[in-house]
Parts: structure tokens; C-alpha cells; sequence
DNA sequence: AGGATAGCCTGCGGGC
DNA sequence: TGCCCGCAGGCTATCC
């Protein structure tokens, strides 16, 4: 399940292998995964990056952007089972099912820079396509909150103000936060001591301040451990990442607590599995 | 209008 | 062995 440091990984592995590369060909064998929830038309090559040289990547929350010299910026997200990797140039790509887009890269001397690959099962992902970075940041991720990853306590805490769910709802809200998904929402409450049933007008300026940096330091953490895998998740090069191996609380529902040894206890909060320690977790 | 809920979708594991 | 059911979950649409 990608997460902010699951992309923000990808981000790293796959930026330098993408940046100056050249769009030779595009094919696309699921046309529905393009655009969801707009218009529907078929979509143009020039607007998947046909023909465009890469500039960069950009990254806001779980969505990554593909930019391009010329304009043109595919908009990626993997859902829940979503994948984004690249081919090298001269390596076979291994067959897979549910591959939706193949981009053919070129280097400045016309030599194969591969493929860069986006394959995802369950469909939950998929690509939007905008004719500039600045059409997708004054659009798609207009409606996203503050990315994660750079939090202070004081934006977090406009960020909260005004709701009255519990805080694990709100995490998970990707209008109050932008990035962090089930996984590292309970890690995050975890590393804070809430219990995520805790009504997030009942954290103070302190708790606040504790939990923006839990965010960073977790996201952080996982980020440099190349994220969590729990079954489909693999980084740019198709390796899984390894911080699933440090969960504290996250799929490890009646097992002893890391911190005090009791058994972790686990609830449905806000429609998802959440995992906590009720003794180390303090409900406000 | 904020908040809860259903539905999208495939793969896998448990139970019979 | 094989089938069926339930569950996993990010996000959008819809309802209350």
C-alpha cells in the first residue's frame, strides 16, 4: 500500500534514471486508467509525454508527477497496489499481468534508456494527464492538504482546526494531511502515545506539537528504509522496501507491545483495521 | 457542511 | 483439491 514514503522513495530511485530522458513511444493497453473521474475522451499521446523530454520529478503526498520540458505532466498514483518501475535498456521485461502503460525512453544520443513501467492489479491508481506542473498544482493538488513529510506543528494544527473527528480519521484525510495512508497512521499514533480514537479537538498545543514531529520522524524513517512492503509495493528498481520489518504496532494485532510487553489491541476506526497499545497510547 | 457509508477492484487465505 | 467468502485499502460519489 504506498504511502508518502513509499513515493517519496520511488521519487529518489527513479528521478535520475528519468530526468533528460526522451519519450519515444507510449502504450497504453488500459485507456480507462486515464483521467478517472474526468472527461473520459480519448486521450493524447503529447499529453502522456509522447515525444517530451523528462525534466523531473515532483511529489505531493502519495502522487508523483512526471514533468516535462515541453509542458506536459502525467500525474501518477498508485492506489493500493499500484506500480512504478523501470525497465533498463537491453533487460527483458518480465511478463506481468495488469501492466496499463509502458513509456520507451531514449537518451540524448538516441541510446535506450529502457522503459518505465506502470502495472497495477486492482486498479485503484491511475494516471492524469495536465499540460503543465502548474495546471496539476493549481488543480488536482489544490484540494490536497500540506504534505506530510515537511509538517510543522503550527500548520498541522490549522490543518485540524475546525474538525471534530478522531484523530486517526483525520490523519487519513488526505484534505487535512497529504500522505499518510493506514499503515503509518497507526505507527504515527504509536510513536505519539495517542490512542487513535482520541478526538483531535482534545489535543493541546503540546500533543500537536508531539505528534507533527512523529509524523516527520516516522515518514522519515520509512522513507530512508525504502517504505513498507506488505505485498505489492516495489521501488523504481522493482526491489520491496524494509521498514514493514520495523512495524511497531501496524500487523501485529495481538501481539506484545515493542515498548511495555501488553497485548496490542485491535479496533475498525474511521472504516479501517487499526492496531494500538492500549497501555502506551493515552486516550484524550 | 461535515461526517459516515458504499462501491470500485483483484488476490489471497481460511474454512468447509 | 476446489470453491466460496471475507478481507485488504485509497479515494470518490452519495447520502444523512
Amino acid at each position: 500500500m504506498p504511502e508518502l514514503p513509499e513515493i517519496a522513495h520511488l521519487n529518489r530511485c527513479l528521478e535520475p534514471v528519468l530526468s533528460g530522458a526522451v519519450v519515444r513511444q507510449v502504450k497504453l493497453s488500459r485507456p480507462d486508467i486515464v483521467d478517472r473521474g474526468r472527461s473520459q475522451q480519448p486521450v493524447s499521446r503529447r499529453r502522456l509525454l509522447m515525444g517530451e523530454r523528462i525534466k523531473g520529478l515532483a511529489r505531493h503526498g502519495k502522487q508523483l508527477a512526471i514533468v516535462s520540458w515541453g509542458g506536459p505532466t502525467v500525474c501518477v498514483h498508485l492506489g493500493m497496489s499500484g506500480q512504478l518501475w523501470h525497465c533498463p535498456a537491453g533487460e527483458r521485461l518480465r511478463r506481468h499481468d495488469h501492466i496499463h502503460c509502458v513509456w520507451h525512453l531514449e537518451g540524448t544520443r538516441g541510446q535506450g534508456r529502457g522503459r518505465l513501467v506502470f502495472r497495477d492489479p486492482r486498479r485503484f491508481g491511475g494516471l492524469w494527464c495536465f499540460s503543465s506542473m502548474d495546471e496539476l498544482t493549481a488543480t488536482r493538488w489544490s484540494h490536497l492538504g500540506p504534505d506530510a513529510l515537511s509538517l510543522d506543528a503550527r500548520t498541522l494544527r490549522r490543518s485540524l482546526a475546525g474538525t471534530r473527528r478522531s484523530i486517526k480519521a483525520a490523519l487519513l484525510d488526505q484534505h487535512v494531511v497529504a500522505g499518510i495512508g493506514n499503515i503509518y497512521a497507526d505507527e504515527i499514533l504509536f510513536a505519539a502515545g495517542i490512542h487513535p480514537q482520541s478526538a483531535v479537538t482534545r489535543l493541546g498545543a503540546d500533543r500537536c506539537r508531539r505528534l507533527a514531529r512523529c509524523i516527520r520522524h516516522i515518514l522519515a524513517a520509512a522513507t530512508a528504509h525504502g517504505g513498507s512492503t506488505i505485498r505489492d509495493y516495489v521501488d523504481g528498481q522493482g526491489r520491496p522496501g524494509s521498514f514493514s520489518l520495523r512495524h511497531r504496532v501496524y500487523g501485529r494485532a495481538t501481539q506484545p507491545c515493542t515498548s511495555c510487553g501488553n497485548r496490542l489491541h485491535q479496533t475498525t476506526e474511521a472504516q479501517r483495521t487499526t492496531v494500538f497499545c492500549p497501555v502506551c497510547q493515552h486516550l484524550f
